[in-house]
DNA sequence: TAATTTTAAAATGTCGACATTATTAAATTA
DNA sequence: TAATTTAATAATGTCGACATTTTAAAATTA
C-alpha cells in the first residue's frame, strides 16, 4: 500500500507549510503535539521532523518544554519581508538582463501574453490569475542563473504570500486595481527586452512594494 | 543534572553544523544514525529533528529509505554561493550607507582600528584574525537594519566558510595576502564614511569575490 | 480576599523496539 | 566465468511508552 517516494516527515512538511502560509493556523497559535497528530494521522518523529524544518524556515518558532508556535507577524516583519523581497528580486532581475538569451526574452513575451489575456477577461479565477502572475514574474527572473539566489527569493517570497493571505481572509481582491498593476506588467516586459536594468530593477522593487500600505492598514 | 536550556536537538544541530562547516564530514559521506548516535550519545529522535534542520540549511540531503549525507559541493556551487554573498552584502551596505548614524560610523572606526593593528602585528594567531576580520565586515553592514537579509548574509556565510575551510585543510594562509587584502579593508572603511554608496559597494563585491579563484584551482 | 503553596493534570522531549526497505554476500543458473 | 537469483545482514523510518517539565486547579495560609 505504501507508494509514496516521500517518507511521512517530508509529507507533514508539506502539508504543514502550506497550513501556515495559507493562514489555516494563525499567528502564534500553539501547535499541540497531540492536536497535530491526530489530526494529520502521523506518529511524534515525523511530526517533530516536520517541525523542526519549518523552524529553520522561520514558519515556526518553539521553546524548549513549552512545545511548537506558529511564527509571529508584524509590521515591522512585513515590511522587512517585502523590501528584502524586493532587494532579491531587483537583484535576480538585474542577473536575468545581463545573461538572458532568445528563449528568455520568448518566454517573457509570452508568459505577459498569457497575463494580460486573462487580466482583460470577464470572469477571472483569482486562482488562475495568482497562476499567470507568479509564471509572469518567474519568467522575468528565470534568466538569472543562481539557484541560490532563487531559493533565497522563492523563501521570501513564502513568507510574503503568508503576510497576504492573513490579509486576503478579510478582504477580496479589487479589479481596478488588478488593472492599474498591468500597465506596470507591461512597462516591466518592455524594459526587461530592452536591457534597461536600471530602470527595470527600480520598477520591479516599487511594483513588489507595491502591496505593503495596504496590507499595513489592515493590520493594525 | 540537567542545566542545559537547550534540549537535545538543539545542542546536537549546533555539534553537527559546527562539524560539517569545518570539514570534519566530508562531502557526500554518508552520515550513519548508528554512528552519529554513538558519537554524540544521543537518541534516535534528537538526531533527526537535528538532521532535519540540516536538510533545510542545505548542509545535508537525504533520501527516503537511503539516509543522510552531507551535501556535495562543487565549483559551479562555490560561484554561485560566493556571487550571491558579494550581491547580498553589496545590498546591506548599500542600506547601511543610507542608515548609518554616528555610533554605526564609530564602530566601523573602532572594528578597522583593532583589525589594522592585529595585521600588522608580529605572531598572528589565525583564529584571533579571522575574529577581528569578521568583526570589521560586521560593523560595515550592521547599520542596514534588516533582521531578514541579515539572516540570508549569515547564512552565505556559513555555507562559503564551509568550502573555505576545506581549502585551508591543505593550504596555510599567507601573510603577503593578509597584507594586500588590508588595503582593500581601510579603503572599504573611507568609502563607507564617505557614504559613497556605489563604489563601496563595488569595492565590497570584488572584495568578497577574491578567494573564489584561489579555492577554484584546489577544489580542481 | 489576596497571595502563596500544594496537588493534579497535561504536554513535551527522549528513548528503545520493531516493521519495512535497502544493501551486501552467497548461491544458483546459464 | 559472468549474470542473475536468493538469502542474510544492516540501516532506515515510525511508533508508542515513559520520565521530566510545565501548566492549571485546588488548598492553604496570612
Amino acid at each position: 500500500m505504501k507508494k509514496s517516494r516521500q517518507n511521512t516527515a517530508a509529507q507533514i512538511l508539506d502539508s504543514l507549510t502550506n497550513d501556515i502560509i495559507q493562514g489555516e493556523y494563525s499567528p502564534r497559535q500553539k501547535l499541540h503535539i497531540k492536536t497535530l497528530k491526530d489530526r494529520y494521522n502521523v506518529g511524534t518523529s515525523p511530526l517533530r521532523e516536520a517541525l523542526s524544518q519549518l523552524i529553520a524556515k522561520d514558519l515556526v518558532v518553539s521553546e524548549n518544554q513549552r512545545g511548537f508556535y506558529v511564527s509571529d507577524i508584524s509590521i515591522n516583519d512585513l515590511t522587512d519581508i517585502y523590501q528584502a523581497r524586493a532587494k532579491i528580486e531587483g537583484l535576480c532581475l538585474e542577473m536575468a538582463i545581463q545573461k538572458g538569451d532568445d528563449y528568455w526574452e520568448s518566454n517573457i513575451i509570452a508568459a505577459s501574453h498569457r497575463l494580460a489575456k486573462y487580466t482583460k477577461s470577464e470572469n477571472i479565477d483569482m486562482d488562475e490569475w495568482q497562476n499567470r502572475h507568479f509564471s509572469f514574474h518567474e519568467a522575468l527572473v528565470s534568466g538569472c542563473n543562481s539557484p541560490r539566489l532563487f531559493q533565497i527569493r522563492q523563501s521570501l517570497y513564502e513568507k510574503s504570500t503568508r503576510y497576504r493571505n492573513l490579509w486576503l481572509k478579510e478582504n477580496v481582491t479589487n479589479f481596478e486595481t488588478l488593472q492599474v498593476n498591468q500597465n506596470e506588467h507591461v512597462a516591466l516586459m518592455v524594459l526587461a527586452l530592452e536591457r534597461d536594468t536600471k530602470a527595470a530593477q527600480k520598477l520591479i522593487e516599487a511594483h513588489i512594494m507595491t502591496p505593503v500600505e495596504i496590507i499595513k492598514k489592515s493590520l493594525s
